[in-house]
DNA sequence: CAGTAATTTCTGTTGTAACAGAACTGTCAG
DNA sequence: CTGACAGTTCTGTTACAACAGAAATTACTG
């Protein structure tokens, strides 16, 4: 794996430009994106040469992608250096994505907006029309984050069977009108 | 609304360090918040001082929301200056978004994915296992963004019966195992 | 067809995250 | 205890997006 062939390095490269947009320091993405395609753990030495970065930034980013808990720390027999390795299962993956950024952007969002209301509530300096808007807002969130807590223990086949049925599915759950 | 109450000021800071982690500009995101709270249109001038940020960077940034469609230019009777206003309605608001950013983001990771699949399967000096990653995660992309096609069609209040359903709506839809 | 106001575009500056390389720490073998 | 290697942390540099201010453009108005 230390030379990469043209379409792993173009879905590295690709990987990386995607995170950037979402947030994600691209070095982080790329060395996941590699860690993803791996079919064996990789010591970080390895993943620096693959790469052409810095070993120090390996270090750093092997630590935050580990702090996702999409990475993880497993040791070869016979060979004392870490060695790192990405989950396989992309739907896992990507449920504990969305709970971490749920976790660390979400949350928090809801825990202002709730806080802006009450105090919005309070001193009237605050016009109504504001306190209107954060209202809506939080009622947004609240409800999608319920929902997403729903979504997210189906398992993975039934999105695809979802899928399927179509228009169906409203039906079947008597949601009709707005 | 030149000078914010405490409580704005807030959620419109919150609202720009929330940009950043997703990508957007934090002078975009506090503008957005501004004019979203705003129960009038305001024009730039009042933008960049209430904001404190230079004019012409309150220009580029309109043109951004623009761009994404959730901030529209209109015209105020006796006032020649243009004015500009957000949409209001949260559900419509995220739906634009989550759209927009599946054209620029999702659907050109899917072109690449499906060129690189296509690609390995014909030389061959892409192993085997680089492809099934490669399949997996065409897979989930696929199936995310058909699902999310539908579910955007529901009316919003769609959403809060279906959580209000809780459990019993896998078992409405006849969606059991994995 | 000036002259003014509004807006956009251009250009140079700045602040910050990302980074490389060095220094440091820890671990183990002999 | 010493040397070699792996890994982390620190420090200075760099690259780039974000930005302010100036210049240019556009749209009116009398």
């Amino acid at each position: 794996m230390t030379t990469l062939s043209p379409v792993q390095q173009r879905f590295i490269l690709h990987w990386g430009e995607m995170g950037t947009r979402w947030g994600i320091n691209r070095t982080v993405a790329q060395i996941h994106a590699l860690l993803f395609l791996s079919p064996t753990p990789l010591p970080a030495e390895t993943i620096a040469e693959t790469l052409g970065v810095a070993r120090s930034n390996v270090s750093t980013s092997l630590k935050e992608l580990q702090g996702w808990g999409i990475v993880k720390l497993v040791h070869i027999l016979g060979d004392k250096r870490d060695h790192f390795e990405s989950m396989k299962d992309v739907w896992q993956m990507f449920r504990i994505v969305l709970d971490e950024r749920k976790r660390r952007e979400i949350d928090p969002t809801l825990a202002v907006l709730r806080e802006c209301i009450a105090e919005a509530e309070e001193d009237k300096e605050t016009d109504e029309y504001t306190e209107d808007r954060l209202r809506d807002l939080h009622g947004f969130f609240e409800t999608t984050t319920a929902w997403y807590a729903q979504v997210r223990q189906w398992p993975s086949g039934a999105l695809t069977k979802f899928v399927k049925l179509g228009a169906k599915a409203r039906n079947l759950l008597g949601i009709t009108g707005g």
